[in-house]
DNA sequence: TGTGCTTGCACAATCGATGGTGCATTAACT
DNA sequence: AGTTAATGCACCATCGATTGTGCAAGCACA
């Protein structure tokens, strides 16, 4: 008799029905019923009814109450990469692990959007909000701050939130200190085979390039000033950037750092359709960990970001009262060619 | 003087500080202030006064009134994974640009998180949800039913609602005849060589296999029974699958059709540590399209499930009048190895 | 019987926005 | 001048849940 296309139970409804008021059934459903001294009898009734009308909160008219809606926000640069989808499975498991429901929305690494983005999560009145490589961390920070919304940076860094991420420079050493030593001492590199493809005008890649030039000029001795190929965070700028390479040097560098794993698709590009045996010799650096990347035809290390380490460290200090907006630097890995790692989506089941 | 903590401006404070009525700066600031027949300079007053301000909707208050939320869900299995983050990425745009605000969650496969996740959406108001591979496409049907939510499967289909899915039989024959080919004719496959390692009891690995099969007998004359080595959604129980087979026959198979990218991992944990020259002569057919896996050292021809096609259909269909539940199949593509393709991130501009 | 405490709950305001209804004013027209 | 119509907006109930406050009934105790 309850098929109907019926609206949902409300507390009204359960109050009607149980011959409570609704305010007695209000703090029966959500758990308070005791602070406010409800008979146990009195609340047994009230919650075997509500399971018979299937009866769920609305939660909007708690959060609007409460002006807290048990939302949490990620906000990501983009949803279609290893790096970023996988900070979003940890990221839920976490929010769901407290009881809250995670929301994940990307903002195309567009300052305008980012903004926007934060504006509407606000205006559903999220109750924090972790900005994963904004563009402009500073521009969102501003949106929460007038809103009194919690808020941290992961990935990039912002001046006015305290920010996680990775130690950027520390991995860009390691991997161009493991790029390098991948020739021996026989077959050594010459400082212009090395080059850096990638990167933007971001602390990210600041620290990175920084951490090339450095290390490059400490093991080989030089480093000529082209040895950095901006190309932005995009696939096919930076297969431009190598078909402007190839053309002006007749071939590809022996050795490549590459900044990130979208800047290694635009590797797979300029790959493509051309003869395999070309990059036979190549020895490529990747500063992101994607699993199949790491075993293509020729050697390719890679940098695995301590992601998991990343989003626990942005969840304890969320939390923690305000203090003066801090960097805090996570450890990332090098990982050696041919490595398959287990992932966040290790701990899930799966029925074979 | 309004740096503070203040609270943010609601239409009764616009309402006192214009001198109209908080219904009128309501119609103006929701745009129905003309069939409400507000006078053109009373709608500038107000405008003016809410940019001053920096007023903004609250859309939960908004939501509760009209018991709609202007959210619109998208609940997949996992982030993980480049099928489904693509997916996320190309269902963003859509929502966008709608006007709408995208909310992307993910259910682990557990049919009790499904409905969780279905429930918690709908306690929000979401206006309409995309379900996207989930186990249990009919038990998320009934939540989404009583509560009267519009919602459409994709990926796997279910019995009582609509349903866009790749057409799964055709892709697997593609790609089984794909890999038998590859052996041209002088070195021909052997009905006992070629494997297929993934998949579970959902439809879609239920169609691949039957199209495995059939296939395979068509074209190889013959298909033994053991063809098949179920192992799940997971990198691990495929790797042990791996494992098990070469304790049994001493090596791998010359072919396998792997059911998709998440056991095709399993296949490189297999990779991972053994020695490259073990799979030179491997031929690997793959139902999903990972851009980094086409170029791994040995053929691999990959299916990429046309996602934009799907989650287009899927807005057209999810907005027309009920009718009877129906499948729409959209064909997937078979891709060649070495293919470096563009996704849905070559929509996005990028500053180099 | 009267005082005072505890128990158990109802009442009503509130969160912010929406939209149906109705009432003044002014304009138009006979 | 008187009637009708259009204009411009205010009023108020409503969405569903939360929470501070208050009060009656029951009990203990003197």
């Amino acid at each position: 008799m309850d098929q109907q296309v019926k609206k949902k139970a409300t507390i009204y409804d359960l109050s009607v029905l149980s011959g409570s008021s609704p305010s007695t059934v209000s703090a029966v459903l959500n758990g308070t019923w005791r602070k406010r001294r409800i008979k146990e009898s009195t609340a047994e009734t009230i919650l075997s009814l509500a399971e018979r009308h299937q009866y769920t909160t609305n939660l909007q008219a708690r959060g609007l109450r409460r002006s807290r809606s048990g939302l949490v926000g990620l906000m990501l640069p983009i949803h279609d990469n290893r790096y970023f989808s996988a900070m979003a499975q940890t990221f839920e498991g976490h929010v769901r692990s407290r009881g809250q429901c995670p929301v994940v929305v990307s903002a195309s690494r567009d300052p305008e959007e980012e903004r926007r983005t934060a504006e509407t999560l606000i205006s559903y009145s999220i109750d924090q909000l972790f900005i994963v490589g904004a563009t402009d961390p500073d521009g969102v920070h501003e949106v929460c701050e007038a809103a009194g919304l919690r808020h941290i940076n992961i990935d990039l860094p912002g001046a006015k939130a305290h920010s996680v991420i990775s130690d950027n420079y520390e991995g860009a050493r390691m991997l161009t200190e493991a790029i390098i030593r991948q020739f021996g001492n026989n077959d050594s590199l010459r400082p212009d085979e090395l080059f850096l493809f990638g990167g933007r005008n971001d602390h990210a890649s600041r620290e990175r390039i920084a951490a090339f030039h450095a290390t490059k000029k400490a093991l080989l001795g030089a480093d000529p000033d082209d040895g950095v190929q901006s190309s932005g965070y995009s696939p096919d700028i930076t297969l431009r950037a190598f078909e402007a390479f190839c053309q002006r040097h007749g071939k590809l560098p022996r050795a490549l750092f590459i900044n990130s794993s979208i800047n290694m698709e635009g590797l797979l590009r300029f790959m493509a359709g051309r003869p395999a045996e070309m990059f036979n010799e190549l020895v490529v650096g990747c500063y992101d960990y994607d699993p199949f990347a790491s075993f293509l035809p020729f050697p390719v290390i890679m940098v695995r970001q301590n992601f998991e380490a990343m989003i626990a460290k942005a969840f304890e200090l969320i939390n923690e009262p305000p203090m003066a907006p801090q960097i805090f630097l996570i450890a990332p890995e090098l990982i050696q060619p041919r490595s398959a790692l287990k992932g966040p989506l290790d701990t899930l089941k799966d029925i074979a």
